[in-house]
DNA sequence: AACCTTCGCAACCGCAAGGAT
DNA sequence: CATCCTTGCGGTTGCGAAGGT
């Protein structure tokens, strides 16, 4: 898979990396190490631009990057990173060291984004959409899990238990928008490791999915299985609290 | 089998920030 | 202070593979 080889009005070649580029420019980063991109394709013998070089070194070459799918973790982090920093793809990659900034976005753009989408989340505001796009879904729309159903959310008594949670605790919810704004305003570094000791606590678990159940139409809530709920929600990670949390 | 659509991912492009002169 | 150059970032594109009709 790759750009079809090309060369520009200066004879440089753009597109696809060979093998043989690739030996060349590692090899000469391991000499030399990374510095001068502008120099480095002519002292390295390589008819490419500098930008193409550090390119494909970042996101290619350097030691160290994990390539191939995603694991549900990960897809779970990038959602939560992505929450808090935006589309800064570059901040997101430094807390998750394995994964370029170009691999994440990709991922997002390709995969994540839909999903949230298509579970009736909104992938800028991370806030549920309104009930217009939830109503307009058609169940055969829905992927369902495989995995057997324990129990079923389907009387509207179930939707109004939820509904009471979430009011429950959306005094909690102040407290820690009011955290969050402040972290986002200081050090991004420390503001997500604090996050993810936050995210880890379970109060801040239940709110986010009780708060994600509040704008989904009753209607739909109830003819959803645990199963399909836990599966179509952007929060489908939380699959095994939900079904500890309901039992 | 042929065609079409969607997905996944590598690579390109343009812009902005920051340093050097 | 102004200009130029390098580097880094985020958005977008191109293309083969996979899946659907």
């Amino acid at each position: 898979m790759g750009r079809t080889t090309w060369f520009d009005v200066d004879g440089i070649k753009r597109g696809e990396w060979t093998v043989e580029e690739d030996r060349m420019l590692v090899a000469y980063i391991n000499k030399y190490g990374v510095r001068d991109w502008g120099a480095l394709p002519k002292r390295a013998g390589l008819h490419r631009c500098g930008k193409s070089c550090r390119l494909r070194w970042l996101n290619y070459l350097k030691p160290g990057i994990k390539k191939g799918k995603f694991t549900p973790q990960e897809e779970e982090d990038i959602i939560k990173f992505h929450s808090l920093l935006g589309n800064r793809w570059a901040a997101i990659a430094k807390q998750m060291p394995n994964r370029t900034d170009n691999d994440i976005k990709n991922h997002w753009n390709s995969c994540l984004k839909k999903r949230l989408r298509r579970s009736g989340i909104d992938p800028i505001t991370h806030e549920p959409i309104k009930a217009t796009s939830s109503l307009t879904r058609s169940p055969s729309t829905r992927r369902h899990s495989s995995s057997t159903t324990s129990f079923s959310l389907s009387s509207t008594g179930s939707v109004r238990l939820l509904n009471k949670l979430a009011a429950g605790i959306s005094s909690r919810k102040l407290g820690l928008d009011r955290i969050k704004t402040v972290m986002i305003s200081s050090e991004p570094r420390q503001a997500v490791e604090e996050e993810n000791m936050m995210i880890r606590s379970k109060n801040n678990e239940e709110e986010k999915v009780i708060g994600c159940f509040m704008e989904i139409d009753e209607n739909l809530i109830s003819t959803m299985s645990i199963d399909e709920l836990a599966c179509d929600s952007s929060y489908y990670y939380y699959d095994d609290w939900l079904r500890g949390y309901f039992q």
